[in-house]
DNA sequence: TATGAATGAGACTTCATTCAT
DNA sequence: TATGAATGAAGTCTCATTCAT
């Protein structure tokens, strides 16, 4: 048995428990939140010894952020390619909007950790928020040099839509229905054309 | 000195002090969130033992309940209140955002509290925050009755303005501009008319 | 009961059991030296509870801090007076020695901590003893200028004598014998004329 | 290859495995101390697996053990070589300590580990020095014997002997100057004639 | 009523040692 | 034999709450 076959097997299985200790933690997080969530709990999800834990982790604020940061990083890559898909800026909301519930309908567990109430806002989730709002404000400029959005503060616009969003996707991913198809439509529909009934248009 | 003066002395005194914990309370809370402030900073700010702090809640969750209920009250009543005055959904709306824009101007550190990020979210906020759901979805359903507002889900309307409110103001809140007119009139046409800019009503 | 009164009895029941908790430490720390010393030991000693200990020392290193300090600052100033007594040099010493090894005798536990074997060689050890060597050094400058001691390297000297003392309260501040003063006079003995029988003066 | 060959083999490379070891430990202690010493530290030093420290020594302790007593053999063997060589007690003297303050000057690592501040006092280093101090105050007993020395106690000398030893190792191990040679003679100087100027014997 | 010293359960983290491969 | 992942006992420190004065 080679030295490499040895540090392939090691390898495998740091991160096969590594993987698991996530799983775990990613459970914990989305049931109980950051504060109420205990390393003994993880260890246990992950049915592992408390001190395994810190084999993998630093601390308990690393598993967090490596399930924040890969959230993140993977519900912008979502959003970043469902937005470049088709052609028109409706089109492209529409899009975005469907694959992000549909993501969302997926890994209810990591939404409830990003999005959800429950956890401590953690310095880190305000990032991530900054992150999203300010993508989003460079896509509400966007739609405004297309003449396809009204002139509009694209920084108060794009607090709106993060903030419709993550509170709808809160209270989505905790029940059934409606579909995941109906939630993106009903969002699109309104973040397109708010509430009101007809081109009332009856003030800026 | 009667008696009756008497017990009227430690009464005003009881509920001075009790008041002052408040105010210390809403201090400490709106600058560290829930899970750092300390029972002893509250002491420390309020200027008083311990102790006293006991002697006037139960718990910590105590005062933290108190604020929240108090401002949830004052705040739906604000909205409330700002509903029944003009005649059209349109104006109740848009008076209602300015007064509520208004609110949180003189009150910040209140705001930041039960709308800001930097606290856990307590299970008490999310009953405040389902409160302000279902009174949203009633008025959203008014609307649709009254045909103003087109036909769309209620709830899903409901969870999107709520969000869309709790994080514009607890973006804006932390910062001096734009004008608490300006933030509440993006708002209303926001929420009345969405992004696009004009009835391209492309789809449903 | 004025507020005075108050203050000042919280201030004497602190203090009470600061004093309390340092005599427990002084104890715990003698026996069993830094490293094995629990805060748990300590507080069963001192008969109070864990948290109290944190009322009143902000770590652990801070207990023993405060006891190295405080002893050392003591020996300093046994040391200082005694130096600042006789007139000659040789008087000096011998009076130093003895009331170091006087002293030592009543605070077997504190020499215990300061010199003894057993704890682990904590930092501020390290700088108390730089500060005795240092003292030393400049009272072996002294005796050379008033041509009492002949030329040597001070800095080695001073080293040679603390080091000197050090090991020798260590060894006998564990035993009752000899007497106190036996042992201070051995020690001015041997630091003045060294082992040799006489004037073998056979080399530098 | 005989089975005595693989036999002398495995030996050989065991030896070689556990000498790197103890290599390793030797520069982690001396840079570190006892308690701050890890045996991952000593793995990596040592560039072998953690399990394998285990398989040549038992405990953590082991290696310290091993360190100590090959360095208080060794040094105990420099001694008594020296001692046996010249004639008078003088002489001897002399000759021990500059053996001791070369043997020092080469092995500074292992002398930071026995005498140097900065590692717990460890049981077995006492052990250690209730040798030398016997040892010490044999050769104490000899040298009045041939009334070379003066009388005194030869145990309070010893104690005073190896004290001054320990820490003035302790103290130029950890610089480059004075030269062994100065330190050695210095030493010499001071034991036999201590720091007064001349047979000014004021008292015994 | 007001006070703040005292309390102890409980959280995080460390690390010597074990053990399956 | 060599390896390093796994382990869990143990230690430090926090802080909401109690209680004697």
């Amino acid at each position: 048995m080679s030295a490499v076959t040895n540090i392939n097997r090691y390898q495998r299985r740091r991160e096969q428990t590594k993987r698991e200790i996530l799983i775990a933690a990613q459970k914990v997080l989305a049931a109980k939140g950051y504060h109420d969530m205990k390393i003994v709990d993880i260890a246990a999800a992950a049915d592992i010894g408390v001190g395994t834990f810190y084999v993998h982790f630093a601390t308990k604020d690393a598993v967090f952020l490596e399930l924040v940061e890969q959230t993140a990083r993977t519900v912008k890559t979502v959003i970043d390619q469902a937005w470049e898909q088709d052609y028109g800026v409706i089109d492209k909301v529409r899009t975005t909007n469907r694959c992000l519930f549909a993501f969302a309908q997926d890994h209810r567990e990591l939404f409830k950790i990003v999005f959800g109430h429950g956890n401590a806002f953690h310095e880190m989730l305000r990032q991530v928020y900054m992150m999203f709002i300010h993508d989003t404000a460079e896509r509400v400029r966007d739609g405004m040099t297309q003449k396809v959005y009204r002139p509009v503060n694209p920084d108060i616009a794009a607090n709106a839509l993060v903030g419709m969003f993550a509170q709808s996707v809160s209270w989505w991913v905790e029940r059934e229905t409606p579909s995941a198809e109906e939630m993106a439509d009903e969002m699109t529909a309104f973040m397109l054309h708010g509430l009101a009934c007809s081109p009332s248009r009856s003030m800026s």
